[in-house]
DNA sequence: AGCACGCCGACT
DNA sequence: GTCGGCGTGCTC
């Protein structure tokens, strides 16, 4: 270990990558273990820090300001933690200082040692008796002890253990509070596949599969052998129902939640409970994939192909990747979870560099609902007049639920009235004045609203430009649709759910809770409620709308399309009974295309294998490696003149590299609240080749703002999404 | 990123 | 005469 040298150690401070001082500052200090929290000065200001690994070699500049504070309540944070944070920081381009500190929960930079020392003591009174007899000899330490202690650096060993040894064999007798239902044969082999080895594997199955009963016994297994357990999920939407799930298994065990929609306090509390090692299960949302866990031994990243656990913003980093990074580097397990696996997953598989654990039934003998694709070219059109909505047969087949008791979900993925409003006369579109996009037409409060910019005007009476008073919506949104089902179906008791109707804290869960009451026939909504939602009396799902994804120029559109597809579908039939007579609708102008012939048979693999062969021939992931740089000013010409200038710099580099470089072209919606985009792609076979052009390059891009004034923002991203 | 210092316009 | 505009520059 890299302690401190002659009194100087290295601090990673919050300053941002692009100014150079991306690396940790030299302080001076009696010796401090890396991963110790402290307070610094910089400039004129005091700055939280973390004591990071200083090279031994690396000389000390003569004069150096002390630290300021030392927060020696809490162990030091560990060496597999800064690794990964250290990992992370390299690979997506930033700051380390930047990133160490964004990922820690923000209330914990506020507080000062003595404040710290009471929350750690606090927290460390067992809450449950039986663990009081492990954590005596830790719990009976005073706070005031504990900061005596740390200040020298002496933290108790069993709270930090720096390598994880490699994840034992699963071991009979956890104390397993709920009993479990028993495993199927596919099942048990991929709990005993993981309890066997370290390793990343992909749990592959359908809805309904029992993916989850395959976490909870690996889950259970890692606990029984005295292990930490991180579990994510995409959304927070999808953490109540798991939550309840891990709560109730491991009712003797603690379980904290780590996403964004916690209290601050809450946030700082749970993480502290898992870097203190008292919680046993970590349930969160992408940020936790950097939660403290000095005894972790299992991640699993559930619906591991959604493209949530991308952060969008900031340090632009991939959790599901970084928990493959993660599991590697404390030799851990890592299970992906998924029925349809993202490509990049599916090629390492493929490659055998991940292992596919199958779970081909559904649970209880259901099978997977019929899918119907309906042509929407055969529906007759009355002249002038635009294609219903809802085919005919498909208004009856809902009908018939409603008959029968059952309910129905149409699944549209716009919300609003009508996308766009327009004048019949002179041709007027509702576009917003600040961004190149349509102003959306919300029925409900009679707003025309950007959904880039949150601009929003009470609808006009008449057309702006030319008067006319007849001004009409063009396309469908969830509102238009629950409308006109509920006119349709006189009777029928019709829902909403889309992020409309759930903007209050509290009312998905009332929504979903009417639905599953049975108040519900028809339930209206965007993929919100695709995902996950486990919806018992469901007997038929319909895409309304799907095709538009077909074409889109964003190249993963067809695979975040058969995904979305195959989880709507997953809604229906989760009842055996029922499964036999589910039906998934699928609404198409194209319906002999190869995506919906590979859902209707409900083959994945038929639809993975095509688009991996589109995307070798034409160069994508996960057959090469993307970065995007992005820059915004007031005018596109200056973000162009930027990136000409940053793609200048980068040429012949690239050229030596084996990089591409292309032009700067306009992002999909190229003006933002008044603030124009353009990005550039950077493309390279070679994911190492593009890692050392980026490191080398982007420290440069810095000094091209003072020539090319104007330039409000700009931004890398590794891995992007879409490009 | 902050937060300084630094040199030019409209006000108590 | 100052208050304050945001242009450059530094932070171990």
């Amino acid at each position: 270990m890299a302690d401190a040298v002659n009194g100087v150690v290295a601090v990673a401070v919050e300053t941002p990558q692009h100014t150079g001082l991306g690396a940790p500052l030299d302080y001076s200090a009696d010796a401090l273990p890396p991963g110790t929290l402290v307070r610094v000065p910089l400039g004129r200001r005091d700055v939280p820090g973390i004591v990071w690994d200083r090279p031994a070699e690396a000389e000390a500049p003569p004069e150096l300001r002390p630290v300021r504070e030392v927060l020696a309540a809490m162990p030091p944070l560990g060496a597999s933690w800064r690794q990964l944070v250290a990992f992370a920081a390299a690979y997506y381009q930033r700051g380390l200082g930047e990133l160490a500190l964004a990922v820690l929960p923000p209330e914990l930079r506020k507080l000062d040692d003595v404040q710290l020392a009471r929350r750690v003591a606090r927290l460390r009174k067992p809450a449950v008796p039986a663990r009081a007899a492990r954590r005596a000899g830790l719990a009976a330490a005073t706070a005031a002890a504990e900061a005596a202690d740390a200040q020298h650096g002496v933290q108790p060993a069993a709270d930090t253990p720096e390598a994880a040894p490699a994840f034992p064999p699963a071991e009979a007798g956890p104390p397993a509070a709920a009993e479990a239902p028993p495993l199927n044969d596919e099942q048990q082999a991929a709990v005993d596949a993981i309890g066997a080895a370290a390793g990343t594997y992909l749990l592959h199955g359908v809805t309904g599969s029992g993916k989850t009963e395959v976490y909870l016994h690996a889950a259970e297994a890692a606990l029984a052998a005295g292990r930490q357990v991180l579990v994510m999920v995409p959304e927070i939407n999808l953490t109540p129902q798991l939550e309840a799930r891990l709560a109730q298994r491991f009712a003797g065990r603690r379980l904290v939640a780590l996403h964004s929609a916690l209290t601050p306090a809450q946030r700082l509390k749970h993480w502290l409970l898992a870097h203190l090692g008292e919680a046993d299960l970590v349930l969160g949302t992408r940020l936790a994939v950097f939660a403290s866990l000095p005894r972790l031994g299992l991640i699993v990243a559930d619906e591991e192909h959604d493209p949530s656990f991308k952060q969008q913003e900031g340090a632009r980093y991939s959790a599901r990747d970084l928990a493959v990074y993660r599991g590697h580097l404390e030799g851990v397990p890592v299970v992906l979870g998924s029925a349809t696996p993202s490509l990049e997953t599916w090629q390492r598989v493929q490659e055998g560099r991940y292992t596919r654990l199958a779970l081909s039934q559904r649970i209880g003998g259901g099978v997977l609902p019929r899918v119907r694709l309906f042509d929407m070219n055969t529906l007759p059109r009355q002249r002038g007049s635009a294609a219903p909505a809802l085919a005919p047969a498909l208004v009856d087949a809902v009908a018939e639920r409603i008959e029968r008791g059952e309910q129905s979900l149409l699944f549209l993925n716009r919300r609003g009235y009508a996308p766009v409003l327009h004048c019949t006369a002179c041709g007027w579109k509702s576009g917003c004045p600040h961004c190149s996009a349509w102003r959306v037409f919300h029925k409900g409060d009679r707003s025309l609203r950007c959904h880039h910019c949150g601009f929003s005007e009470r609808v006009p009476r008449a057309c702006p430009d030319c008067g006319n008073l007849d001004i009409a919506p063009l396309g469908r949104g969830t509102e238009r649709l629950e409308e006109q089902i509920a006119q349709l179906l006189p009777g029928a008791r019709v829902a909403r759910i889309d992020a409309d109707t759930t903007r209050l804290k509290g009312s998905l869960e009332a929504q979903l809770g009417a639905v599953h009451a049975g108040d519900v026939d028809v339930l209206v909504g965007t993929q919100m409620i695709a995902k996950g939602h486990d919806f018992r009396r469901i007997t038929l799902v319909a895409a309304v709308n799907p095709d538009s994804a077909l074409f889109a120029s964003d190249f993963r559109a067809p695979e975040r399309l058969f995904a979305l597809l195959m989880q709507a579908a997953g809604r229906a039939g989760r009842d055996a009974q029922q499964a036999a007579r589910s039906e998934m609708w699928v609404q198409s102008w194209h319906p002999q295309h190869a995506l919906y012939a590979a859902l209707r048979k409900h083959d994945y693999e038929a639809f993975a294998a095509s688009q991996l062969e589109e995307r070798q021939s034409a160069g994508l992931p996960p057959f090469s490696s993307l970065a995007l740089l992005r820059a915004e000013a007031r005018e596109a010409s200056i973000a162009q003149g930027f990136l000409r200038a940053a793609s200048e710099l980068a040429q012949a580099m690239a050229d030596e590299a084996g990089v591409t470089l292309y032009p700067p072209v306009p992002p999909p919606v190229a003006r933002v609240a008044d603030v124009d985009r353009l990005q550039m792609l950077v493309e390279s076979p070679s994911r190492v080749a593009l890692q050392r052009l980026l490191a080398a390059w982007l420290p440069q891009l810095h000094a091209l703002r003072s020539v090319h004034k104007g330039v409000l923002r700009w931004a890398v991203d590794v891995d992007p999404l879409a490009i």
